[in-house]
RNA sequence: GGGCGGAUAGCUCAGCUGGUUAGAGCACCUCGUUUACACCGAGGGGGUCGGGGGUUCGAAUCCCUCUCCGCCCA
C-alpha cells in the first residue's frame, strides 16, 4: 500500500533492500540473452567524491537500467582505482609521512588501509543512489586479480615486442621523484623573467672581444649548456656558425650550431641548449649527439656541475646565479614575460627532463592504426572521436609506464646482475606481489650468471586501468566464472580523460587482441558552477557534497538532476533541477495513490469492456512516448528521453487523462460498470507503462509504486526486471487521437474562460456552448462525456464554425449552475 | 598558434538533416483550494536566438567572419 506522503528516506532504503535481497541486478552467467557490458570507470580513491562523479556515473547507470529492461543480460561491474600515486599522496597527507622515507612494506600497508577505508565510503554513495551494479563483480586495481591481469598484460606486450626499456631523457617530477607520462602534464602560465646574457665568442685560444646575446628564462642551467643554436637563415648565421662561445661563469666552451627549430622571432634568435631545459633541448641532444651535462638531480636540486649553486633548488639557483651574472656584467637586460610551462598535474611542479632508465610501451609506431581503431568505435557524441584522433596524431613520446614509486603493480621482471638480461615471470608466478617470494633457479641464458636483481619500479596506474576490459573479462584467468566477452559493449567516461584512459585502453586492446576494446563510448560532460566555472578541489567551489545531496533531496531527485543534461555537454549545477526531480516523484506518488484507490480488487486479465476513445488515445500517446524515448536512450540521450517521458506523464496523463476518467472511476452504478472497467484498464496500463519508462531515471519511487500496485498481477520481482513497454499503437489509434485532441481543445477553452472570468475550476457549469473548427466538430462527440467530466459541465454543445481553423475552439457561452441551497 | 565544443527568455537548458506566431522548467504576475497532489491547478507577461556579412522564396538552424567562454594540445 502507498500511504502518507512521498518520503524518499524510507522509500529509497526499502527499494534498495529489495534489490539486494532478491539479487535483482545480478549478472546472469547462464543466460543466453544478448549481453550488454559496461566498462565502468573505477573512480580514483583519492579522498572525496564530488558531484561530478554523481553526474557522469548516474548517466551510465540510467543506460544500464534501460538495457536491462530491454531484456539484455547486463554486465555492470563496479571497480575502484586505488593503486598508484593518488593513493600514495593521500596516504602521505593523512599520515604525515613520505613513502620514500619509510620501509616499503610499511608504506604499502598504510596505502592499503587508506584505500580500503575510502572504498567503503565510495561504495556506500553509489548504493545510496540506487546503482544497479552487480556488486559481486566489484574489483579494485590493487587486488590480486587486477594485478595478475595487469602483469599478464605487460608480459603479453613484452612477448610481442611492444614494450622496451630505454635510458633517455624522461619527463620527471622532482617532488614525487618519479618519471611521468606525457598525458599527465598540464600547461600553466607563469610570470618569469627573460634574461639577456652575454656570451663571449672564443677564437683560437681565448676571448676575442666579440660576443652574442642569448635570452633565457633558465639561467641556472648555464652549467648544463652543451651547445648554442641559431636558425640557418639568421642574418648572423654565416658569420657565427663554426665558432665557439664561452658560457658565462662556467668553464665551458660550446659550439654554435644551426637548426631550423630555432624561432628567429623569439628573443635574439640565438638560443642555448642545456641538458635539459625543455623538450627542444631533448630533441637537439638526440639529433646532434650532444654531450650530457646534467644540471639538475632527481630531487630537483642542482648537481655539482652548478658550482656555487650546487644543492640549491632550481628556483633558488636561478636567483643566486642572476646575482653573480649581474656582478660579472653578463646580464645585459631583463624583461618580465608570461611563459607557458609544463607542470605535473598531481603536484603542480614544473617538469624536468632527466636521463633515466624507464619502461615504455610503443605507441608512436602505431599511430595510424590507433586512429583507424578510433574510427571503428562509435563515439557518443560523435565529435568526441575527433578529440581522440587529435590526441593520437599529436603524440611525441612512447608511453612511459614505469614509476619510481611504491604502491603499484610490480613489474614481473628480474635483471641478470652480470649482463642485464631480462627474466620475465612465468604465468604460474602471477601475481608477483613481492619479488623475494620467487627464486630463479636457471642460470642466465645469455651470460650464465646466477645472480638476479628484481625490478623495483612499479607500473603507473594507467598501465593497469587501461586493462579494465581485460579485468572485467577475466582475461587469461583459469576459470572465468562470470566473464563477459570482449570487446565490451560500452565504455562510459568523461571527456577530459579521452587522452588517457580511453587512449591507453585502446592501445592495450590493440596489442593484446588487435581489436577495439568496446563498441561504444559514452562521453559525459563536466559539472560546472555558476558562471561556467570548473569545479576544482583547489578552489573549493563545489556547491554541495554528494552525500548531502542524496540526504536532502532523495536518491531519485539527485538522479533526476544528473540526468537532465545532454550527453557530452558540461552542465551548470542548479538546485532547481533537484527540486524539479522531487516534484516529479511527489506527482508520481500522488497519481499512484489515486490509482490505488480505484484499482483495489481490479483484475486486469479479466477485462472485457471495450476501451473508450480517450482510453485508446492515452495508450497511443504512451506508445508514441515509448518510441521516442527509446530512440533517444538508444543514442545515450537520457536527458531528452526524460523530457519526453515527463511531458507524457505530467502534461497528458495527469493533467488531462486522469481528469477525464474521474467520473467513470467514481461511478459505481451498474449502468456505469463497463465504462468504469474501461477506465480502470486504461489507468492500469498507462500507469504501469509510465513507471517502467521512469525506472531508469527514478527507480526508487517507481519500485514503490510497482510493488504496491503491479507486483501481484505482473509477477516480476522488481520493476527493474520488468519488460520495457511496447511502442506499438493500439487499434483505432488515429480516430481516438483525433477525438482526444478535439476534447483537449474544448477542455482548454473552458479552462481559459474560467481563468479569465475568475471562475473556480471547481464550480460546476450547467451549460457550455462552443464553436469549433471542422476537425474538432467532427470528433468532439466521441469524447464529450469525458470532457464534460473533466470540465465540470452538465451540458456541452459543440457547433461547427467554418470560419475557424480545423483544430480551433471558441467558447460561445457558459452558464454557472445554480449554487446549491445553503 | 592548433583541435573540439559552447554563446537561445532574469536563471538552467531544449530546438539546429532550413519551413506555421522560437519551446520547457524555475523565477515573475493574475486567478483558484474539486474528495491524488499547494512539492497543486488554470491563465499570462517576457527572447531583434552573441555581433556582422552571405546563400535562399524562407535561417536560431547552412556558409564566411569577428567577439567572448570552456576543455585539450602547442
Amino acid at each position: 500500500m502507498l500511504e502518507g506522503k512521498y518520503n524518499p528516506e524510507t522509500l529509497d532504503a526499502a527499494a534498495q533492500a529489495l534489490w539486494e535481497a532478491e539479487g535483482v541486478h545480478r549478472y546472469d552467467r547462464d543466460s543466453t540473452a544478448e549481453i550488454y557490458s559496461i566498462d565502468t570507470p573505477p573512480p580514483t580513491v583519492s579522498g572525496s567524491q564530488h558531484i561530478g562523479h554523481v553526474f557522469s556515473y548516474t548517466q551510465a547507470e540510467c543506460i544500464a537500467r534501460y538495457q536491462r529492461m530491454l531484456g539484455k543480460n547486463v554486465f555492470y561491474p563496479f571497480g575502484f582505482d586505488d593503486n598508484g600515486l593518488p593513493t600514495e599522496r593521500l596516504t602521505e597527507k593523512e599520515h604525515g609521512v613520505l613513502g620514500r622515507e619509510m620501509p616499503r612494506e610499511a608504506f604499502v600497508a598504510l596505502c592499503r588501509e587508506t584505500s580500503a577505508r575510502y572504498k567503503k565510503e565510495f561504495e556506500a554513495l553509489w548504493r545510496s543512489l540506487g546503482f544497479s551494479s552487480d556488486w559481486s563483480l566489484v574489483y579494485s586495481t590493487i587486488d590480486e586479480r587486477a594485478i595478475r591481469i595487469s602483469q599478464r598484460g605487460f608480459l603479453d606486450a613484452y612477448a610481442k615486442d611492444q614494450v622496451y626499456q630505454h635510458t633517455s631523457p624522461t619527463l620527471w617530477d622532482t617532488e614525487t621523484q618519479t618519471a611521468v607520462a606525457q598525458a599527465e602534464l598540464e600547461s600553466k602560465d607563469k610570470r618569469t623573467k627573460m634574461n639577456d646574457l652575454r656570451f663571449d665568442l672564443v677564437a683560437g685560444g681565448g676571448v676575442d672581444g666579440g660576443h652574442i646575446v642569448i635570452a633565457t628564462t633558465r639561467p641556472e642551467l648555464l652549467c648544463a649548456c652543451v651547445a648554442i643554436f641559431i636558425h640557418p637563415k639568421h642574418p648572423q648565421a654565416a658569420e657565427l656558425l663554426g665558432q665557439k662561445a664561452k658560457v658565462p661563469l662556467q668553464d665551458i666552451e660550446v659550439e654554435i650550431l644551426a637548426d631550423d627549430k630555432v624561432d628567429p622571432e623569439k628573443g635574439t634568435g640565438i638560443v642555448m641548449c642545456c641538458t635539459f631545459g625543455d623538450k627542444t633541448d631533448v630533441e637537439w641532444y638526440q639529433k646532434h649527439r650532444l654531450d650530457l651535462r646534467q644540471g639538475i638531480g632527481r630531487d630537483g636540486r642542482m648537481t655539482d656541475l652548478a658550482g656555487p649553486e650546487a644543492n640549491l633548488f632550481a628556483n633558488q639557483a636561478r636567483r643566486a646565479i642572476l646575482e653573480r651574472l649581474t656582478e660579472s656584467g653578463h646580464l645585459l637586460g631583463q624583461e618580465e614575460i608570461a611563459n607557458a610551462v609544463n607542470v605535473f598535474e598531481k603536484t603542480g611542479r614544473e617538469i624536468e627532463f632527466l636521463p633515466t632508465k624507464q619502461w615504455f610501451i610503443k605507441v608512436l609506431d602505431k599511430k595510424a592504426k590507433l586512429v583507424e581503431l578510433g574510427e571503428k568505435i562509435r563515439w557518443h557524441p560523435t565529435h568526441m572521436g575527433k578529440r581522440y584522433r587529435n590526441w593520437v596524431e599529436g603524440l611525441d613520446w612512447d608511453w612511459c609506464i614505469s614509476r619510481q614509486r611504491f604502491f603499484g603493480v610490480p613489474f614481473p621482471v628480474w635483471f641478470c646482475e652480470g649482463c642485464e638480461h631480462v627474466f620475465t615471470a612465468p604465468e604460474a608466478w602471477l601475481p608477483v606481489l613481492d619479488h623475494s617470494n620467487h627464486e630463479i633457479t636457471d642460470p642466465c641464458p645469455s651470460c650464465g650468471g646466477t645472480s638476479w636483481r628484481p625490478e623495483n619500479d612499479v607500473m603507473d596506474t594507467w598501465a593497469t586501468s587501461s586493462e579494465t576490459p581485460e579485468i572485467n573479462a577475466q582475461w587469461g584467468e583459469p576459470t572465468p566464472p562470470d566473464a563477459c566477452p570482449l570487446p565490451m559493449t560500452m565504455r562510459p567516461q568523461a571527456h577530459d580523460i579521452i587522452r588517457t584512459w580511453a587512449f591507453y585502453t585502446i592501445v592495450k586492446s590493440w596489442i593484446h587482441f588487435g581489436d577495439i576494446p568496446w563498441a561504444d563510448v559514452m562521453v559525459s560532460g563536466h559539472v560546472q558552477v555558476g558562471g561556467r566555472k570548473k569545479i576544482s578541489k583547489s578552489k573549493g567551489n563545489a556547491p554541495t557534497d554528494p552525500n548531502d545531496m542524496v540526504r536532502d533531496h532523495g536518491a531519485d531527485a539527485t538522479r533526476y538532476w544528473a540526468l537532465s543534461a545532454t550527453l557530452g555537454n558540461d552542465y551548470v549545477y542548479s538546485e532547481d533541477d533537484l527540486k524539479q526531480g522531487r516534484r516529479l516523484c511527489v506527482k508520481l506518488w500522488n497519481a499512484s495513490k489515486l490509482a490505488q484507490t480505484h484499482l483495489q480488487g481490479f483484475d486486469r486479465s479479466a477485462v472485457t469492456a471495450a476501451p473508450l476513445p480517450v482510453d485508446t488515445a492515452i495508450r497511443t500517446s504512451l506508445a508514441d512516448t515509448v518510441r521516442k524515448a527509446s530512440l533517444d536512450l538508444d543514442r545515450y540521450e537520457f536527458g531528452i528521453a526524460k523530457g519526453v517521458i515527463e511531458q507524457f506523464f505530467w502534461g497528458e496523463l495527469c493533467d488531462n487523462y486522469l481528469e477525464m476518467i474521474k467520473n467513470r472511476l467514481y461511478d459505481e452504478s451498474p449502468e456505469g460498470a463497463e465504462a468504469r472497467e474501461a477506465a480502470r484498464a486504461g489507468l492500469y496500463d498507462v500507469l504501469y507503462g509510465v513507471i517502467r519508462l521512469l525506472t531508469p531515471f527514478t527507480p526508487h519511487v517507481t519500485e514503490a509504486v510497482y510493488q504496491a500496485l503491479f507486483r501481484a498481477s505482473e509477477g516480476t520481482t522488481s520493476v527493474g526486471k520488468a519488460p520495457w513497454p511496447s511502442a506499438e499503437a493500439p487499434e483505432g489509434a488515429n480516430e481516438a487521437t483525433a477525438a482526444w485532441d478535439a476534447g483537449v481543445s474544448v477542455l482548454t477553452a473552458v479552462r481559459r474562460w474560467r481563468s479569465e472570468e475568475k471562475v473556480s475550476p471547481g464550480k460546476p457549469l450547467s451549460r457550455v456552448e462552443v464553436r469549433a473548427g471542422a476537425d474538432v466538430a467532427a470528433s468532439a462527440a466521441a469524447v464529450a462525456e469525458d470532457v464534460k467530466a473533466a470540465a465540470r459541465i452538465a451540458e456541452l454543445v459543440v457547433t461547427e464554425d467554418e470560419s475557424l481553423d480545423p483544430g480551433a475552439v471558441a467558447l460561445q457561452s457558459a452558464e454557472l449552475a445554480e449554487p446549491p441551497a445553503a
